[in-house]
RNA sequence: GGGUGUUUAGCUCAGUGGGAGAGCGCUUCCUUCACACGGAAGAGGUCACUGGUUCGAAACCAGUAACACCCACCA
């Protein structure tokens, strides 16, 4: 028997285990037809937030769904070594020991750095295990792994002999804290307050200063020329003079280019080129030098003169306080402008002039836009993402792919050392005569791989030929553009198919004011926390059912709560249902003849609600599926057949056929709810007679519509509306719930033996079934009446019905109208024709009815 | 500058061409043997606004407003 209250702590104990170890998380029946996944693989930088648990626990209730509908269930498991995110975190403990990575060198700081990785596994895995992820551990894989290292590789080696990953110097985002190059999509930018410093240019031979803005002073140094427009009549007839550099003395050329923007700062803008990407186009259309300025801490190279080795926010205070003294300060404004953060360790990022591995987008980006117009396209749910995808490829730059970083994928080019001749290669050549490039790759750029990389690619392997392209893929879409975009292009290219079929895309979980979690508010929340308090089966499923695919959710201990509430109500249903059927209850058949009204309209009900649940699961729309077994647990199943079948059971001729159904619904619902709710699900499963081994060995419920019985239904629909009607009269005449009443039922009543279930629930004292019925409070159902008889005056039964007249009337009206109109008439679908007609047709006899029972009082 | 999303009950959100829904909160009543983490009965809404399409619009289209997000630019 189980416990009188839900306890998810006890629940939750020990099922993993026993899944994991019996091997139900093993995929590899080749009899059945094959589905895959491949989880979002979490940084093993630390615990597993509340973003992978929007990632994971949808892939879980498809994995679990799909695989109790008769697939073989096929999900990878793994992690990211997360270049960048997790050598900052390595990087900051060995600080905390007051230790650099450059004391330990390379080899040194990838033990730290391996070791690491292994404890945040086990955290991960522990993470795992406790939201009850349905993962083949058998076929975990690592991004940094031999088998993805190699197919890393394979591609890098492939793309650079293709000619789509070359080598450039050319201006890019650096992070002066970590000393790497970023991908443009690694900075973040944000409006924050600056200044705009204004300052006086010396024109040769004129007295005339010219004033030139700019927010950058410490870059001055580099500074090779200024330009204006060549149509802006204050400056036209100085082009082709020189103007003096405030900073050092040094004369720079004025120039005309259409490129600078009368309207913006003064209209003169001076040229960096190795330290701003549109100075440096002009530098190039030009021929000027480029001249760098910072080194890759961000401080100044000796060309600063005084200011050589200063931090460059310092170098920038103090060049103008010295210009200021100088007397060519014009002004400074405070303006808000734009400026780039590294998302890892959002310091400013420097744009500088570097040698970096590129990979040359636009071919790639061209095939998987053609793929998309086709039948292989990956198809979006939410659709509009696939927008999001597309554009991005429309507008797609090169991706720098290099990271001066030494946790990752080094990169397999080798340089000669006596000629420096360079050597991109698969395997590794003599190293006596080559030196390996110092630089490692973007940790994205094996994630994109993953999908097929983790199957064995570049090798043939069964798993590869039988499970790839993966069905479905579940993220967040803020990392479209990191991940998704970057594993259809890879996968395009090298294996000539989409990825995944499917990707559904998820919002961001919100804290409850609405606010975006980040650490610096501190509103981050520990899915170990929430897990404590309400249960992990709670928790997964307010995840997947209090949102709409594609927008974020707010955290809400409320809903957290009703969940927990809902799972108890599911316990304490099946409780009951297991009190009902006793020790020696024997799961059989369910005899169509045996079934009484009231079963079969329950089990009417279930059908319909396993049809509407699998349609809205098969598409991924978990509110929907959930809401619909909702409310049949609330609404058809607890509130009423469970409360009536409390009456059937009192007679022993009804017993059987009321045990079977009982056990059915239970067991149907029970399965149901467990893709989402597992922990749970299996314990009311395996406390349920005639089990087997786990929930997971069992088959989803589908509909039989042998069990659809639409005449029961209705009589079911009209006891359960009758009961709602008397329980409202009663309340609104400020009568007691268990006031006496008589009933009477006219001309028949809607199906034999309802009286006991209206005694019951209706403290009737009697309930009668006549042709004629008296004078006396009257509810109208389909071609049955009821009345009430409370020892009301002539007066109150009169004023009930002309209320119900007027009603009536008001109702005949409506169909009227709609009926009358000839455009509906034609125009509207038959089926809602026909549900007017007899709508309409069903009011006149009720108001036909009402009229006669109005004679009547007369 | 370009794009996307949101706007529905006091709050948080579903719904999506055919009579406005849920959770929580609120009012009244009920410890009756599955559950007080409960039950019963209620109150509460010009579905942001303006036009249009349609027999019929909360839903489709166009526009407006507010809020949010993404991309690009910013000397």
């Amino acid at each position: 028997m189980l416990d009188k209250r839900y306890d998810p702590k006890k629940v939750e104990e020990g099922k993993y285990e026993t899944w994991k170890s019996n091997g139900y998380f093993t995929a590899g029946d080749n009899t059945k037809p094959s589905f895959s996944m491949v989880i979002p693989p979490p940084n093993v930088t630390g615990k597993l937030h509340l973003g992978h648990v929007m990632d994971t626990i949808p892939d879980d209730i498809i994995a679990r769904y799909k695989k109790m509908k008769g697939f073989d269930v096929l999900w990878i498991p793994g992690m990211d070594h997360a270049g960048i995110a997790t050598q900052a975190k390595v990087e900051a403990k060995l600080r905390e020991q007051g230790v650099s990575r450059y004391d330990l060198g390379r080899e040194g700081f990838l033990k730290e750095a391996w070791k690491w990785k292994d404890e945040y596994a086990k955290t991960i895995h522990a993470q795992w295990a406790k939201i009850g992820l349905s993962v083949d551990y058998t076929r975990e894989r690592f991004t940094l792994d031999e088998g993805l290292n190699a197919a890393v590789k394979h591609v890098f080696v492939t793309l650079y002999n293709e000619g789509l990953i070359y080598q450039g110097e050319r201006i890019i985002h650096w992070d002066p804290e970590l000393r790497t190059a970023l991908s443009n999509i690694e900075v973040v930018h944000k409006d924050v307050p600056g200044q705009f410093y204004y300052f006086k240019y010396d024109i040769e031979g004129e007295d005339d200063a010219l004033i030139v803005a700019t927010t950058r002073p410490e870059t001055m140094w580099g500074d090779t020329a200024v330009f204006v427009n060549p149509k802006d009549p204050r400056y036209q007839k100085y082009i082709g003079k020189r103007v003096k550099n405030p900073c050092n003395g040094e004369w720079l050329p004025l120039m005309g280019d259409s490129y600078v923007d009368m309207s913006f700062g003064t209209g003169a803008m001076k040229c960096t080129p190795a330290h701003d990407p549109n100075d440096f186009a002009l530098a190039k259309k030009y021929g000027f030098p480029l001249i760098r300025v910072m080194d890759e801490t961000a401080h100044l190279l000796p060309i600063a003169g005084e200011f050589a080795g200063m931090d460059r926010y310092e170098a920038r205070e103090k060049l103008v306080e010295k210009i200021k003294a100088e007397g060519h300060l014009d002004h400074i404004e405070t303006f808000v402008h734009s400026v780039g953060f590294s998302e890892r360790s959002n310091t400013v990022v420097e744009p500088m002039l570097s040698k970096q591995w590129f990979v040359k987008m636009k071919p790639l980006a061209d095939k998987v836009l053609e793929m998309q117009q086709g039948e292989g396209k990956v198809e979006f749910k939410p659709k509009r993402f696939e927008n999001v995808l597309i554009r991005w490829m429309k507008n797609v730059e090169d991706w720098c792919i290099s990271r001066q970083l030494w946790w990752g994928h080094r990169i397999p080019a080798y340089y000669n050392k006596k000629t420096g001749e360079i050597l991109v290669s698969e395997t590794e050549p003599n190293m006596e005569e080559y030196d390996q490039d110092e630089d490692v790759l973007d940790t994205w750029f094996s994630s994109a791989l993953w999908p097929f990389a983790t199957m064995g690619w570049p090798k043939s392997t069964p798993d590869f030929d039988r499970y790839f392209p993966t069905s479905t893929l579940v993220t967040g879409y803020d990392i479209i553009f990191f991940w998704v975009s970057r594993m259809v292009f890879q996968s395009e290219h090298f294996t000539g198919k989409a990825p995944f079929k499917k990707v559904l895309i998820h919002g961001l979980m919100r804290d409850e004011q609405g606010r975006k979690m980040s650490k610096s508010l501190g509103n981050g929340i520990d899915p170990l926390d929430v897990i404590d308090r309400y249960g992990v089966d709670a928790l997964r499923y307010f995840i997947t059912t209090s949102s709409t695919p594609g927008l974020d959710m707010r955290y809400s201990d409320e809903k957290l709560q009703s969940s927990a509430n809902y799972l108890n109500k599911i316990w304490n249903a099946t409780r009951y249902v297991e009190s009902v059927l006793g020790e020696d209850f024997v799961p059989g058949k369910l005899e169509k003849k045996d079934l009484g009204t009231l079963e079969r309209y329950i089990l009417t009900r279930l059908e319909k609600t396993i049809k509407k649940v699998t349609t809205k699961m098969d598409a991924y729309e978990f509110g929907a599926a959930s809401t619909a077994l909702y409310d049949f647990v609330y609404d058809d199943f607890c509130s009423y057949y469970l409360e009536m079948s409390k009456v059937s059971l009192s007679d022993p001729s009804k017993e059987a056929p009321v045990k079977q159904t009982l056990y059915f619904v239970a067991k149907s619902l029970i399965l149901m709810i467990f893709p989402y709710c597992p922990f749970i699900g299996e314990e009311l499963y395996l406390s349920l007679p005639g089990h087997k081994d786990s929930a997971m060995l069992e088959s989803y419920p589908t509909y039989d519509k042998n069990l659809v019985f639409a005449h029961d239904e209705v009589a079911g629909k009209t006891l359960e509306a009758m009961i709602k009607d008397v329980r409202s009269y009663k309340s609104a005449s400020k009568m007691a719930p268990n006031a006496p009443i008589t009933i009477c039922i006219s001309p028949k009543a809607p199906f034999k033996g309802i009286e006991d279930y209206l005694k019951r629930f209706l403290f009737a004292k009697e309930v009668k079934i006549e042709k004629e019925a008296p004078k006396g409070e009257t509810f109208l159902y389909k071609s049955v009446s009821m009345v009430l008889s409370l020892d009301q005056s002539v007066e109150e039964i009169r004023a009930g019905l002309m209320k119900e007249k007027e009603r009536l009337t008001f109702e005949l009206a409506r169909g009227e109208k709609m009926l009358s109109n000839p455009n509906f008439v034609a125009k509207a679908p038959k089926e809602k024709l026909d549900i007017e007609k007899a709508k309409f047709a069903d009011n006149q006899a009720k108001l036909r009815e009402v009229l006669t029972r109005l004679d009547s009082l007369n």
